[in-house]
Parts: C-alpha cells; sequence; structure tokens
RNA sequence: GGUUCCGUAGCUCAGCUGGAUAGAGCAACUGCCUUCUAAGCAGUAGGUCCUGCGUUCGAAUCGCAGCGGAAUCACCA
C-alpha cells in the first residue's frame, strides 16, 4: 500500500534521535556501575541552560543517595561511562550536580540532512485502520450567530484533532448542532409574533443574525412580561414561570415533541436559514467536520436510554412524573432526565448522542471541545453513562476550555458586548489590508492574490492569539492586541516563513538545491545550533502538545523556532557565504525551518504565505 | 454555603511529570536598513512567582491553611 511504502522510506532516512541514547547510556552506566537499576525513560533529561557549555543536562541528584557518592564524583564517572558509550557525545563537564553533555556538530549536520527534504518532518502519519479519536467541537445552538466564545471552541477544536491526527492518531471531526429545544422555540415564537416575515433575503441580513435578532426580541418582551407580573405583586420566580411568552414557548417546545407539522415546517424554514449563516462563517474560519449530528435526530435515543434506566432500576420517577438520577451517593445531587412533562432535557439529549457515536465509530476516545462551565454536566454524564451499564463511559473526555473575557468584563448577550464572529473576522480582515498596505511590498499582486492574502494574515493572527494560550486558562480578549501583527503574533511567524520562502526561491536560481549532499563536513556557528537544536524539537513537542491536547505548546514552539531562526538570519550570510558547503547547509537549514513553521502552523489551522 | 479552577514584570502570557541566576511579547527607553523581506535584530529597564506553614539535597511547580478572583450546583443549554 501506499503509505507504507511511504512509511518505510522515511524511517530509512530518519536517524535515531539522541535523547533516548542518552538516557538508555546513563541507565546502563548506573547499572553497570553501582547496579542500579533505572528505567532509561525516568532519566531526568532537559536543555542545558545556555548560561552553561553543552546540549543536554541529566540531574543526578536522584542516583546520588544509592549511588554513595558526591554529586560532583557521580556525575563525572557517569559522564566519563556516557562518553564512552554515545559516539555523537563530544564532550561533558560537571556543574554541581548537574552532568552536561556536548553533542558533536556531526549529529546536528546529519539530522539537518536527513529531514531537511522531509516535507511532513515533525508530522506522524495518520493510522487509518486504528480506532478513531472523535473529537466533537463547535456544537452550535441554532438560535443565535457564533460569537467569540464559539471562535475559541471552533480553534480549539480543529487545532486538536490537528494535533492529534499529527501524532498518529485517527482523527474524526464531529459537530453537534443543538438544533431543538426551548431557545429556538423562543426565537421562533419571536419570529411569528414580531417578525411580519422577515426573511433573510427580504432584509438581506444573514440567516444566523436573523434567527438571533428573533432571540434578542424573545428576551426583549419576555422581561417586559415579567416587569408587568411583579409590578401586581407576583414573586419574581413565579413571574418568569408564568410570563405569557414563556408558557407559550413551552408549549411550542411540546408541539415540536410532538411533531406538530405547522411548528416543524417553521422550525426547518428558520433553521435552514441558521445553517447557511454557519456554513459561510464555518468557511470563513476554515473549519469543518467528517460528520454532522442533530439533536433533533437523536434526542428520541436519549429517551429511550432513559426507559432503560428506569427499567434497570438506576432511574427513577417522582410523583408528578419527572424522572432522576440519584447521585447522592457519587457526593453529588439528584440529576432530573425528563420534565414532568416528558419533554427531555440537555442531559437526556447528550447520552442519546454519546452512545450513537460509540456506535457509529467504535471510537477509542470520545473528545467533547466544551467550555468549563460545564465541567459539572460531563462529570454527571460520565457518572450515568456508567450507571447505565456502558463500559465505554470512561472513553468520554472532556477537554475543558477556559472563558474568553473582554477587557471590560465578560460577554452579555443581553448587554450586547458580544463579539460577533463575522464581524471580528471581517475587521481583522480590513486590518491586514492596512497592514500590507502600509508595507508596500506586495503591490505587483492581482487583487485576488492580495484579497486571499489578507484573509491568510487575518485568520492567522486572530487564530494564533487565541491558541497560543494554555485552553484550560480563562484568556483576555484584547482586541487592540488580537491584531498586532509584531512580536508573539501569527504574522510574526508568517512573516518568517515568507522571508525564508525568498531565499529558498532565490537558492534555487542559483542552482543551490537543499536536497544536494554536502561534500564535506562542517562546523557550525552558534546561532546554527541553536535553530537546528530547535528544531529536532518538534516531533516531541507535538508528542507532548497532543498527550496535553494543547495547541498552545506548539503555537509557542513556532514562535520560539521563528524567532531563533530571525536571530541566525539576521546576522549569518547564507546565499552570501562564499563557502558552497556552507551555503548548501544553511541553505538546508532554511528549508528544514520553513517546512517546521509550515507544519506546525499548519496544526494550528494557519496558512502561511511565501510572500507577504 | 458545597464543589471545581485560577493567582508569575505595568499589561497579556510561557515555565511539561519538582532541578542551576524565573522567561517571552506588548508598552517605555537605546542602537541597527547602500547588503538574502526592518512585519526584523541587538540592548537597557522592569519580580515578595498572592500570603504563611510544611514535605526534601532542591519548590513558581507537591501538601495544608488563609486572602483574592472565576465557574458551577436549574423542570436553561
Amino acid at each position: 500500500m501506499y503509505f507504507c511504502n511511504l512509511n518505510l522510506h522515511q524511517e530509512n532516512t530518519k536517524i535515531v534521535m539522541i535523547e533516548q541514547n542518552l538516557q538508555q547510556a546513563v541507565a546502563d552506566a548506573l547499572k553497570r556501575l553501582y547496579g542500579m537499576e533505572v528505567a532509561p525513560a525516568t532519566v531526568v533529561l532537559q536543555a542545558t541552560k545556555k548560561e552553561f557549555a553543552g546540549d543536554y543536562t541529566v540531574v543526578v541528584f536522584p542516583y546520588v543517595k544509592q549511588a554513595r557518592k558526591s554529586p560532583e564524583q557521580l556525575a563525572n564517572e557517569l559522564g566519563a561511562a556516557v562518553k564512552e558509550a554515545v559516539a555523537e557525545v563530544a564532550d561533558y563537564n560537571v556543574i554541581k550536580g548537574f552532568l552536561n553533555f556536548v553533542v558533536d556538530d556531526s549529529y546536528w549536520v546529519r539530522f539537518v540532512t536527513a529531514e531537511a527534504t522531509d516535507a511532513n518532518y515533525g508530522l506522524k502519519q495518520a493510522q487509518p485502520d486504528e480506532s478513531p479519536v472523535v473529537v466533537e467541537y463547535s456544537s452550535p445552538n441554532t438560535n443565535k450567530p457564533l460569537h467569540l466564545g464559539h471562535i475559541r471552541n471552533n480553534l480549539l477544536g480543529w487545532s486538536v484533532s490537528e494535533l492529534l491526527a499529527a501524532n498518529g492518531a485517527n482523527v474524526k471531526k464531529v459537530n453537534l448542532v443543538n438544533d431543538r429545544g426551548i431557545h429556538i422555540c423562543k426565537s421562533m415564537l419571536a419570529w411569528l409574533r414580531f417578525g411580519n416575515g422577515e426573511t433573510p433575503e427580504s432584509s438581506g441580513m444573514k440567516g444566523d443574525h436573523l434567527v438571533g435578532k428573533y432571540y434578542v426580541e424573545f428576551d426583549k418582551h419576555y422581561k417586559e412580561e415579567i416587569h408587568e407580573l411583579t409590578a401586581k405583586g407576583m414573586d419574581e420566580e413565579e413571574a418568569k414561570k408564568q410570563a405569557p411568552l414563556m408558557v407559550e414557548a413551552q408549549q411550542m417546545l411540546k408541539r415540536w415533541e410532538e411533531g406538530d407539522k405547522e411548528i416543524r415546517d417553521l422550525w426547518s424554514k428558520m433553521n435552514g436559514w441558521v445553517y447557511a449563516g454557519f456554513d459561510e462563517t464555518y468557511r470563513k474560519m476554515g473549519v469543518g467536520f467528517d460528520k454532522v449530528y442533530y439533536e433533533s435526530n437523536t434526542y428520541l435515543l436519549g429517551k429511550e436510554l432513559v426507559q432503560k434506566g428506569l427499567d434497570m432500576g438506576v432511574l427513577f420517577r417522582k410523583e408528578d412524573g419527572s424522572v432522576w438520577c440519584d447521585l447522592t451517593a457519587d457526593g453529588l445531587d439528584q440529576k432530573l432526565l425528563l420534565r414532568k412533562d416528558g419533554t427531555s432535557v440537555y442531559m437526556t439529549q447528550d447520552l442519546g448522542t454519546a452512545l450513537l457515536r460509540h456506535n457509529d465509530f467504535g471510537a477509542e476516545r470520545l473528545i467533547y471541545v466544551v467550555g468549563n462551565e460545564q465541567d459539572y454536566h460531563f462529570k454527571v454524564l460520565k457518572l450515568i453513562l456508567g450507571k447505565l451499564g456502558f463500559d465505554w463511559a470512561d472513553k468520554v473526555y472532556h477537554l475543558s476550555y477556559g472563558m474568553v473575557e473582554l477587557p471590560n468584563g465578560k460577554m452579555k448577550s443581553r448587554e450586547g458586548t458580544v463579539v460577533d464572529a463575522d464581524d471580528l473576522i471581517a475587521e481583522m480582515e480590513v486590518t491586514a489590508e492596512e497592514m500590507c498596505r502600509d508595507h508596500g511590498k506586495n503591490d505587483d499582486m492581482s487583487p485576488e492574490q492580495l484579497k486571499e492574502l489578507y484573509h491568510m494574515l487575518a485568520l492567522g493572527a486572530l487564530k494564533y492569539f487565541i491558541l497560543k494560550v494554555d485552553p484550560t486558562k480563562n484568556m483576555l480578549f484584547n482586541p487592540a492586541e488580537s491584531i498586532d501583527f509584531n512580536g508573539n503574533t501569527g504574522p510574526f511567524i508568517q512573516y518568517t516563513h515568507a522571508r525564508i520562502h525568498s531565499i529558498v526561491r532565490k537558492a534555487a536560481e542559483q542552482g543551490v538545491d537543499p536536497a544536494q549532499e554536502l561534500s564535506a563536513p562542517i562546523e557550525l556557528t552558534d546561532k546554527e545550533r541553536a535553530v537546528v537544536k530547535c528544531l529536532h524539537d518538534l516531533p516531541s513537542t507535538v508528542a507532548s502538545a497532543a498527550a496535553n491536547y494543547s495547541p498552545a505548546m506548539v503555537a509557542n514552539y513556532a514562535f520560539d523556532l521563528a524567532k531563533s531562526f530571525n536571530s541566525f538570519y539576521q546576522d549569518t550570510p547564507i546565499l552570501r557565504e562564499n563557502d558552497p558547503v556552507l551555503r548548501l547547509f544553511r541553505v538546508k537549514l532554511c528549508a528544514l525551518v520553513a517546512l517546521s513553521l509550515k507544519n506546525t502552523m499548519h496544526i494550528l489551522g494557519i496558512e502561511v504565505p511565501e510572500r507577504m
């Protein structure tokens, strides 16, 4: 098979990474010299701090007690043994309990030579026959357009999927559209009541924005009704329940679940508007899915599960007819699964979709990219799945990400402080255009090329700004900083890529091809070595980023690499270098940096330009 | 009130399973374009890693307590 051949070929050209050799050699030496059994993977190996000589450092403190040596003596003995055993170790030195190894330049040169033309450097080939990892993200409600919070979700979901795939997983991206429930009834009711038949065509509004407008409209009139009722002396809680609009919305939901044709038709029409709008936003963001689920198709399965749970005796029905799960033994409360009128709630649907998805994919992991405000929900979901007897409950993983806050506090849809996804992207594109105009480096490009470039840079800035932050943490979205193109930003990395591409292009014109072989050994400058070592870290960075579900680790890596390259580029001649061997090596280095930037940015869902 | 998460430079963030003198970017200030893209590079300045106690050769990292902030605990999703 094609992929297998490709893989074998790659394996042949790859060199064995030196970290494992060092760890193994240390473990071997500990055993041989002191009779100690140490698993190689547990040997603490870290990059040597730049103020000391060396490339890798082994911390020997953990072994001094058992070896009955002073840290210095132990480190020296280990250093001598490892230098003897590992050909790539040129030298070692000891400072306190730290054993620093110097790796011979020939290793770094061999590494660059081996990888410089591997277009997939840093990306493992996905295994198509492996049981899949299903990543659910986006999961929009069809009652309002996407906003900044959704943007973080979508970018994270896409990027984590790409990250896991880059680490060899067979990833399936899925979306679960929350197309039913009380919220969409509110929009429908408001549209019937106040809409005068307005459509996306008649108003020129994007469909999701139009429906969102009526959701806001509902809330406005609902508030008024509550106010009127409380003014007459009614308790506020009671007023919220008895407000005519709310009562009517609930009746509408009931009619929807009963399959009432009139309601279903209206629902189909308005959801259709929303989907058209979402598709446009997804396309602009550059995200997509292998499969889309609709809750309207899956919630009944949830209801069946609830019945099964009742039969099994793990759920119970209260006098009013509502169905609950008792989680007090797990330290939680009772959880509602069916309302007294028999309609289902969020949890009911999620039980159903989880089962459906498990059956559809036979997945090894079911990952849900959902905000940390729902930590409790997923804790409960896993517990109930377990109580229902599904042994795959522990394959459910909630990738819980932090909230996006604005400089003036939280986004509140009712207070109009929501940052709309479409608006934000449009503004970023305008900014990108202004920046490019100011620099005036692309005046010869066609209008289509320019438009593509502006979009690429706008999305690069936005995506990088959001993805560089640890997903689990809340983050501040400062609009002024998000459109910055300098420093730790997407465009900085894109710019670095464009610069390198310019060199590689000119090298080709001069007949220097990164695929050519070096005809003589070379010595590296400090700046070169720094870049090479950074490149060398890419595979392990992707692996640990994937293990942590953290695109941020990839983003920060890409920035470090770009910075390291720019520093090298600033004061090292490349094409101006007279020595042809050095010139060729540096072109190889450039080519590999460009590839690495491209591949890491690809994981983030960011494209890199060849010119900017 | 219960539970969970967070607290690192003026601001935004790195700092992975404990390791050497805690790092970037932004903002401020200095330099560097006749030379491969200055959207860049080099430098200066900026710290009680919230506080206290503990664990140990070693703590921003682990534990406990306190202070401050956030989320959640709905017949909303």
